[in-house]
DNA sequence: AATGAATGAGCTTTCATTCAT
DNA sequence: GATGAATGAAAGCTCATTCAT
């Protein structure tokens, strides 16, 4: 038996190093396409950064453009998760306490953050010639625009005749994050993730006026 | 005295061709970059996409860095040059008249297209690696920002009370604008620029709804 | 005494594993080169071909390149043994009987196979940049030679006026069962082992035409 | 007209300078691979022995597959050419003449060195992994063949029924100069070339020794 | 004894740049 | 001014070997 145990945790402690290295090599990738660039994220790079071996890649990805894909699906991964468990925290308030709670979750520093912002717009340039990475960076139309739809249709009863009043706001409410997002990729410094949320909110509020209450007053510095 | 004109002649004919060739190059790059990304962007590509010699690159822009420049500068002309005689042809209408004809001018085929909208990811995407970039894809946030501010202060008649409204309005469309493209650019298939256009009136709406007569109803497929 | 045993059986199954293992080998780098030439014969490659984890190389052989060797040792050896028992089985016929079971050996699929021919080729394609390969697939020329010859000296008696002639039909004799082999090797599927057979021991008589009795008549398709 | 000529100098100047050193690479590589075997033919000792830059390789050929099977070609070839142009010169001759010089051609130094003879063996070794191989170094089964079968036929004056002799005769002796290869492969030292032409020209005759007179004695050393 | 993750030297290939023509 | 052959640094990848488990 205990020879069993040993060799579990002999088993273990190599599974837990292949694991922990490969997360390693996708953090390491991950700062080496925001310092560098995708086209400066080289091997060399990766290698440096990561203090791993060089061979370690093709170990563990087999290729450097199977890494790359693996970034792209850890990035949009761990998107996902971060605004479902926004969702699952807020599931049981009103509509325009969800609503709050998905829009800070999309502005919250553990996604929308330098390193990653790059990383998404790294990916978004190359969706044309690498259509395999389409399906990561565009996580956002799918289950995200549902979420949000569905707190839409719940402020209005899910009244069947203001439907499309919904789908537009989603539309837009969509549009307006992702311009966020453009905004703090190209303007860090300036970018103030509060105005931000309250101009989203205005934005949801605008759609349906009768349906936020009390209104708060627009505070603007 | 002949000789002189012929030796113009020549001179004219040889900057001719010095100019087309130039930006046969740049438009072989831009092409180059949407269907390879600037990954795959590489001398022979340009050089067989364009037909002319790979020695060429060197010739005009001395490295493959410098007309990568080139491209980014020429697309950041074009989009400025677009808006502004948008501005020009608009520019004794009301308020609101400009402000469709600039939302107009930003979501237009001119400027949104496929091509052009995966060369600006693919620049803002380096944006950190490559500095230089920074001022060719951020132009939506100089000269446009200040058009836009212009025009809802002028909706509100420069009243200085409102003047903070108008700069979160400016923000909020830009963004707004910033988010279309983006939702463009991922796809481009199911882009409906007439919707587009729709949502961005009716956001800049909605900060100034007394400012706006007769409100439209809001028109929904 | 249980004890005693009990260890001499674990020892005989290790040695048993052991030398199973080193077969495998063996085994799976043979079919790796028939397959993927040497170049192709990776570790890789036999790790996958013997299901043998990688290590056992280096285990067994030590290195890569003593493994080759091995296996052109092996070859070798089971190449040797093969003509050396039809030797064995006819030793005391007739001249001519044993020259027909020497030839048959060398033309028989015990050795004359796809796979076989090909190693044999390998090796033989690296004699001079790998020295220690030349004594393995030399083989024929030293003690089968030797046996070839002592079949035509008993065809003439041992008379020692003729032995140039024995030498001759010797060297001749090898030769052409290279020919065979290598025109196997080129074009397995057309290769007709029996005509093989009839063309050495057609050539074989004519060089003592007096001493072959009854001459069979010349049996061609 | 004298700018066209002068245009016309230098493009052959280039051309010729690019043809010559595809030479020098399809040399190196055939002294690199009789140096070093196929595995050890590295770019790297390419380049050392060519003197050439370790780009040309992929500029000439594309890939160093091309390279080699580019090797195979010019060897496959510069055989042909070898014994066609004897039988060319000796086309008006008796059969027995010619079949001497086509034997002669055969075993010449200018096919039959240690440097060609390696690299026939290192290309043949891999017609099972490389079946593009195949084709260049069967050339001896096709041309080769039909040659030699005429010549056969002449000595038999086309004789119908005589033909499958001619065959047999052609098969023989086509397997004895591989084998004759072989030999010179293995232990080019000993190998006499005389010798080896006097016992081809022995089994041919062996095989029609009524229609070869005078027969000459066999001289053996 | 056996495993397979890890290593890094060395391989082929790609590529921006240079320069003779 | 224009060309494209030539260059060699640097890239990604392969591989025999090592070694902790």
């Amino acid at each position: 038996m205990d020879e069993l145990v040993d060799a579990d945790e002999v088993l273990n402690a190599r599974d837990r190093g292949k694991k922990r290295h490969r997360r390693q090599l996708l953090d390491a990738t991950s700062e080496a396409i925001y310092l560098y660039g995708v086209r400066g994220a080289t091997i060399d790079k990766i290698h440096e950064i990561s203090g791993l071996s060089r061979g370690m890649i093709s170990l563990h990805f087999q290729s450097k453009e199977n890494l790359l894909k693996a970034v792209a699906k850890d990035l949009a991964d761990e998107y996902t998760q971060n605004w479902q468990e926004s969702v699952i925290a807020s599931h049981e308030g009103e509509p325009v306490e969800r609503l709050n709670s998905l829009i800070a979750a999309d502005l919250s520093p553990a996604v929308l953050n330098e390193r990653n912002i790059a990383i998404w717009f790294s990916f978004r340039a190359e969706v044309n010639s690498h259509p395999e990475y389409r399906h990561y960076v565009n996580s956002r139309d799918s289950e995200f625009r549902v979420a949000l739809l569905g707190i839409f249709r719940g402020l209005i009863s899910d009244d069947p005749d203001r439907d499309a009043e919904a789908k537009l706001a989603t539309n837009t409410l969509t549009a307006l994050l992702e311009g966020m997002w453009t905004d703090f990729h190209l303007n860090p410094k300036n970018f103030d993730r509060d105005e931000a949320q309250r101009a989203c909110l205005y934005v949801a509020r605008s759609f349906f006026p009768d349906n936020f209450e009390p209104q708060p007053p627009l505070d603007i510095q």
